[in-house]
DNA sequence: GAGTGGTCTAGACCACTTC
DNA sequence: AAGTGGTCTAGACCACTCC
């Protein structure tokens, strides 16, 4: 039986909670992994069922589990495809969702510019991985990306083929660089079409294109990813609620 | 003692919260009213103390209620303000958030077009409130609102002096006109500025601006008022969290 | 001190999945 | 049939707010 650790005035349900976040932090248990029931995390940690299920329960509020009946507990897989269809304007004719196809212009390692660096939480100048993108739906441009890796825990990905690379890079990241994306930090903007930009998306100069900066993290919140998304703004489309 | 309503197949906890729900709709208590201690309501309805704790859990989640140790359950006032910020960079020198001051520009009652009754939920053409208003910040524009009301539930908004209206509509709907809005939801898009909204804001031609779409909400989802903002890109700052 | 919600326990029965 | 999470109960003690 393990004991509980931190704070004695924290409430238990809380405390487990952080202990069970901590080991998927640890790597204990991967994305898709089931966990132990919540009578053997109960009984391991000392404390009651019902202790244990608000602890888990709480962890699914938080995203970090998910639950089914009649099957167990296990650690929720990030699906970040839809954050693209949260923003734009990319469905087939029948109104389906389509991961637009995913062309790489070029692939390098340079310096991180400052704010690069500064996101990825790397001293200025440290190598990185700098690649441009185009994203395409029948054929048509529509995201332009620029995406930045640290370069150290991203060696392997150098050695891939660009061509056999698909529109997911995540999974990739997680099979060939053992790098696994848990969360990210979405920033918008919109500004005016540069004109390298208007002639990847064949835009006219000046159109508004959207702007979007993602901040990947992995468990433990180190940062790992950094890139930047734009397209036109006439197929951008957010929608939120408000309470 | 009342009975729960509703599918027996449901949990308890579930039609006692639609229950609990549906007295709100129908304002037997109102934004910032307290409720019966959990205790009277599990008495009230014949049930455990834990399941009226559910019931209640679940509503808080859903933004309907606040609970607050000690002081009681609450019905939750929707803050709109701060949606504003959500979109957009206006902050005082030290970093506050200031409610932009506010201009009505015109006021009167004319038939809705067709958009604007479609999301209202009214016949075309009926009678409608349409407002202009300009906001800004030192003196200095930085969004234009375009305002939408059905003319039958707010006749007597237009009996008020437009220079004494400040810059906060929702509490006025509310003690003018007997309407609470609940929620909303925005969409946003971005585009190229039209020469009469550039000379609103003083931007230059074919800036990009930002336009959010709101349509605001009573309890039971009735439609209450749609509105339309524009603003420069370069204020726009939105953030979201993917997981 | 009375009343509120927050935590915790120990037990029961149920619906669902898997074998 | 065994194991899982979901619902429900009845009770206890605690921390906090208000008078």
């Amino acid at each position: 039986m393990s004991a509980l650790s931190g704070d004695d005035r924290l409430p238990r349900y809380q405390r487990l909670a952080d202990a069970l976040r901590e080991e998927v932090v640890q790597g204990r248990w991967r994305p898709g992994d089931q966990l132990p029931s919540e009578n053997v995390i109960a009984e391991e940690y000392g404390v009651a069922l019902g202790t244990s299920r608000q602890a888990f329960q709480q962890l699914v509020s938080e995203g970090l589990l998910e639950r089914h009946r009649g099957r167990g507990t296990f650690v929720r897989r990030a699906n970040f495809d839809q954050s693209l269809f949260r923003f734009f304007r990319f469905r087939g004719r029948s109104g389906e969702r389509i991961v637009p196809e995913s062309r790489i212009l070029s692939r390098e390692i340079k310096p991180a510019p400052d704010a690069v660096a500064q996101a990825l939480a790397r001293p200025a100048n440290s190598e990185a991985i700098a690649m441009k993108r185009l994203r395409l739906l029948d054929g048509v441009p529509v995201l332009a990306e620029e995406i930045w890796l640290p370069a150290d825990r991203f060696a392997r990905f150098m050695e891939l083929e660009t061509e056999t690379v698909g529109p997911l890079l995540y999974p990739i990241y997680d099979s060939e660089c053992g790098v696994v994306i848990a969360r990210a930090e979405e920033a918008l903007t919109a500004e005016s079409v540069s004109s390298e930009t208007a002639a990847l998306l064949g835009l006219e100069p000046g159109a508004p294109v959207i702007v979007i900066d993602r901040l990947a993290r992995g468990y433990d919140d180190q940062p790992l990813e950094w890139r930047r998304s734009k397209g036109p703004a006439d197929r951008f489309e957010y929608h939120v609620e408000i309470r």
